[in-house]
DNA sequence: TTATTAATAGACCGATCGGTCTATTTAAAC
DNA sequence: GTTTAAATAGACCGATCGGTCTATTAATAA
């Protein structure tokens, strides 16, 4: 890794956290300066605009929550296992600004069409990794066959999104946590 | 109504249309005066700075939007009819720049604690609007006492607001009618 | 209709916006 | 260690930001 090439990915992972919390708009270059330290040059000698910056940022937001996402998923051995791994990961606020597809999502949706649609991909592919887990599971014959995936990976996940707006907002985790069970209790009807 | 308390409604109702679409950082002064064609000092004259304009916004939308839910619930007569009402007003998409409770919601969090805390107690409000339809049902002997009330209000509220994100971004029904029908199907679960 | 007051237009303000360019420093190749 | 190339600082750019102020216009009261 050169060092403009270290130092292009500080900038991406700095700016990340500043538009996930104050909205792209709402980050101005000279708060990525603040963040990162470095003078205009610095930065304009490693992007060519603050757009690709917002590009790059949401790209690193939406990669680092896959892989948070795919690990405890992996970890689990049953289908069971892994929901309710990957459930918990929920339990745990990671206060940088709440979800990215969120935050972006609603942004980007009547502003930026191309970071709309990677956050449409990013969407498809969290709702994805809930389907799978039940597709598998009933190709190993620990899940009823009556478990309709996909229906569930879009609900669960629309659920889960909802949950996190009602913490950031009210600061409990009242949703948080009732979605989660009732998440876990319709998962353990299909075990078999 | 005097011409200034007609102008400055002109005004908010404008800008409202703006923030919930752009985020509020991202409605700059300029685009409310081509909107609303109005002069700098027209709009300045009725409103103190441009924090009073987006506070005033959001106010707006939030009220707009309690009047929309409230009455598909005054109009039906028994509980069923009250929560089934309510949930098919998400059928027809508003198209005017989505939730403002999301919207407002994940912008304010981070940056505007005057605004986050209505926020906040418009959440509550519509999580109460969804509880009160249970509550009064077992109270009318139309639903189970068995029902948990402020816990069915808390999960159908973060239920639609995912769907709403999902149809946003996704362009598609898909999560909004998963999770219209499903509620739907755990509500019936509790008439008596 | 006239006098008075309220409301608006638009020139103007300093600050900040995103972005460019050059001089200089720093890292990498020899 | 010297040369060469990459990376950075920071002055500078025009445009736009939110906001002020005055002259003028439009509404209201007499």
């Amino acid at each position: 890794m050169t060092k403009a090439e270290r130092t292009r990915q500080f900038i991406i992972e700095q700016s990340a956290v500043l538009m996930n919390k104050k909205t792209m708009a709402g980050t101005s270059m000279s708060d990525i300066m603040e963040a990162t330290k470095l003078a205009k040059g610095g930065i304009y000698g490693n992007f060519e605009s603050k757009e690709e910056i917002c590009l790059e940022a949401f790209n690193y937001l939406a990669g680092k929550l896959a892989d948070r996402l795919d690990a405890p998923v992996t970890a689990g051995k049953t289908a069971k296992e892994k929901f309710f791994n990957l459930l918990d990961t929920y339990r745990v606020p990671r206060n940088e600004g709440g979800c990215p597809l969120l935050n972006f999502g609603m942004e980007a949706d009547d502003t930026n069409p191309e970071i709309k649609e990677r956050v449409r991909k990013a969407i498809l592919s969290a709702q994805k990794r809930i389907s799978r887990i039940v597709t598998n599971g009933i190709a190993k014959g620990e899940l009823s066959p009556s478990f309709d995936a996909k229906r569930f990976g879009i609900k669960a996940f629309a659920m889960i999104e909802g949950a996190v707006l009602c913490r950031k907002v009210t600061g409990n985790m009242d949703a948080t946590n009732i979605v989660l069970e009732d998440l876990k209790k319709e998962f353990e009807t299909y075990l078999l």
